[in-house]
This record gives C-alpha cells, structure tokens and sequence, in this order.
DNA sequence: GTCTATAACGGGATAGAC
DNA sequence: GTCTATCCCGTTATAGAC
C-alpha cells in the first residue's frame, strides 16, 4: 500500500551497508544494486555519494541534539537517566558507521567535522549537567576533578561502545545490544553514588546484561 | 654515516602519513613521493600496500605481546603500573592509524582480525591479573562485576582514547600526549583503592596533566 | 523516474631499461 | 636498487534514451 519513496529506499540501504560493510567498503553500485536499481537512478536522487553521507549525518545530528537538549536546572531521576543513556547508545548504534571509520569519514566530508565536535562537546555537558542535578539532589558524591574526568570517559564510552563491543566480540551479530553499554555507563557513575542508589543503580544494571 | 635502508625509510614514512592522514587517505604514489623515491622502488621492496600494513601491524603486535607479558604471581606496585600505563599509551599511540579507521584496515587485509583480538584479549587479561595483584596486595578493594566492569573499561580506553583526544581537541598537534591518557586510566581505578593509595595516585596522576 | 552506456579519474601494481 | 612508462581495474559520475 504505502509505496516507499526511492530516495528513502536509498537513505536506509546505505545506512544498512554503511553500517555492517564500512561506508569506504560500500560503492554507489554496492548500494544500487542492492536496491535492484541502476546506478543512474542513484545518482538522479542524490549527486554524489557524499551527499548521501551527508544527509544521514544530519539525521543523526537532528537525533542527537534532540536527545542532547537537556533541562539545566531540572532534578532527574536515576531511572530517568539510564532511560536517557538507553537512547543515547541506541541512536549511536544505528550510526555507528560514522565511528567506525572516523577519520576517513571525516577527511572526505570536511565540513562534518566541525558539526561532529559540537555534539561531542554537547555529550559531555549533558553528562556534566546530569551529574551537577545527582549532586545537587545528594545522591551522588564527588570532587570536581574526578567529576570532569568521569564525564569524559562517559563521553568516550557513548562513542567507542559499539565499535568497541562488535570488535571484541567475534560474533557479528547485525544490530549491536545497546545494553552492555547502559551497564558499562552505569557502573562508571555507581563508585559516587551514596548507598542506597548504589544498590538501586547495582539492581537495574542488572537487568541490562 | 649511517645509512638507513631504503626498506626501513618506507615503513617509517608509511607510518607516519598513516597516522596523519589515515590509511586509506595515503597512497603509494604519496608514499614513495615524500620518500623521494619512484613509485616502481617502493613495489621493489614491498609487493604491495597491504604489505606494508602487515608489516606495521607486526612491529605493533610485537611491541604490544612484549609489553603485555604480565607476569601472573608477582606484587605489582602502583608506581610501576603508572610506567606500564605509559608504555603501553605510547605504543598504541605510535600505531594509532589501526584504531582510526578500524573496520577499514581489519576489512581489507583480513588476516589481521584474529591476530588483532587476541592483543585485545590480552590486554584486558593483563589489566584482569594486575588488579588481582592490587587485591592481594590489599590496596585494592573491589567486588567481582565491578572488576570485570573496570578491566573491561581499561581496555576500551587504552584502545580509544588517543583517536578521542585527538578528535575532541581540534588543534591537531603531530604527536599524541600519553599524560593525560595515563590519568584518565588511573582514575577509573581511584574509587576502588584503599584511603593512602588513592592519595597517592591522586598525586601521581596530577603530574600527568 | 528509471534505464543503459560510457566517460573520466585515480590508485594499485607490473615490465623492462639502467 | 632504482628508474620510467604503462597497464588494469574499480569507482564515481554523466549523457541521453525511454
């Protein structure tokens, strides 16, 4: 009934074959023929293979900064939290192609250089933001130095996860379990955290394994 | 008076512009360009790209295997786990072109995979016998989970951080500073030492910044 | 919108002279 | 060991018909 638009078909193709075969490793042939449309075609929606990268990285960019805004002065809740990080780790595993080969992405398409640190710098705050409310709200314990170095590796962590974990797990399952990852944030946080959060925090993580 | 081997000059320069600009980013033309030497030379010494990958990739995996060797029963002190941080920083940094563009470089010479996760492997082993050491020695206090949790973090870090530094910070500076590596790494462990010890590191690692 | 055919280019790699 | 010249091939991208 609903007929696809080729150009969509085009986008999700190629963020599925970026993803799993490397985006270096994908040729707008790969990509048309995998579609069962000639490579003309291909080129009648979108003008370069570039532009393809191009426009997924701003759906990831939309998708981030989205899920990046988060309320300065609000009190959030730790369940809210890992809610919060479940998101974050699933957007970056769709993505996660841009990671994968980062430095080839980034040096093909320059101008997305400047867009991919601003939502890495937008990560951290988050996490800095989100640790000044579990400060505030008595749950969390912990000096300013080792508040900044926590964050960053919070930062690493969203970033590096997926690659990390498809890497040292041979089995190249398609979609990565964003779970460990949750866990794996979790237990950055858990050593701050007083008592009783720490076994609530120790209890949920649980279930993300 | 000393004269380098043309062979040698090759892999020294391969390394460097593979860690500048990316391996897929350098070809062999600009190679034996910056060598000042014919593109035919360079395919004297080396049947191909990929051979001159592999090469590297044996430098790195023999440094690392050397370095990894922890011994199983001794008392590691703190101080020397610092220096072995550092060591091991340096290394990957040296070789960082592997991590930047990993799918890539593990896709298109595949023999690499295997040999590259048991490194990883290794490495995770190795932070896995150092903090039982600490335990023993009584300056470390940590349960089961949260150990795994840890030495898996290490091993993340130790893989990621340099492709992260130099991503985060924009002025691209040649070489990588390990300091800040070695602190981000020690205080993944901070929380879990004992009162004296945390003090201690807590100095140590401020020399780092 | 979609196709086929093909141009244009770049990079890896080889041949053969010096 | 080193050079020049060249081949081969994959990939991006375009032209023009349907």
């Amino acid at each position: 009934m609903k007929k696809v638009k080729t150009r969509d078909r085009i986008l999700d193709t190629s963020l599925l074959l970026f993803n799993s075969l490397g985006e270096p490793n994908v040729t707008t042939l790969l990509i048309s023929d995998e579609l069962e449309i000639s490579p003309g075609n291909l080129y009648y929606h979108f003008k370069s293979k570039g532009d393809i990268v191009e426009e997924l990285f701003r759906a990831y960019e939309a998708e981030m900064l989205d899920l990046l805004a988060v309320p300065e002065e609000a009190d959030v809740p730790m369940d809210q939290f890992s809610f919060f990080l479940h998101l974050l780790f699933e957007a970056v595993a769709r993505y996660r192609f841009l990671y994968q080969d980062l430095v080839n992405v980034l040096s093909r398409y320059d101008q997305l250089q400047v867009r991919f640190r601003r939502i890495l710098k937008k990560k951290e705050l988050a996490f800095n933001t989100l640790c000044e409310s579990f400060r505030r709200q008595g749950i969390m314990n912990i000096g300013s130095d080792e508040l900044a170095s926590v964050c960053e590796q919070l930062t690493l962590t969203v970033c590096y996860w997926s690659s990390f974990d498809t890497l040292s797990h041979l089995d190249d399952r398609e979609s990565v379990d964003p779970g460990r990852g949750v866990y794996q944030m979790l237990h950055l946080l858990l050593p701050y955290l007083n008592e009783d959060e720490q076994e609530q925090v120790r209890l949920t993580s649980r279930t993300y394994l």
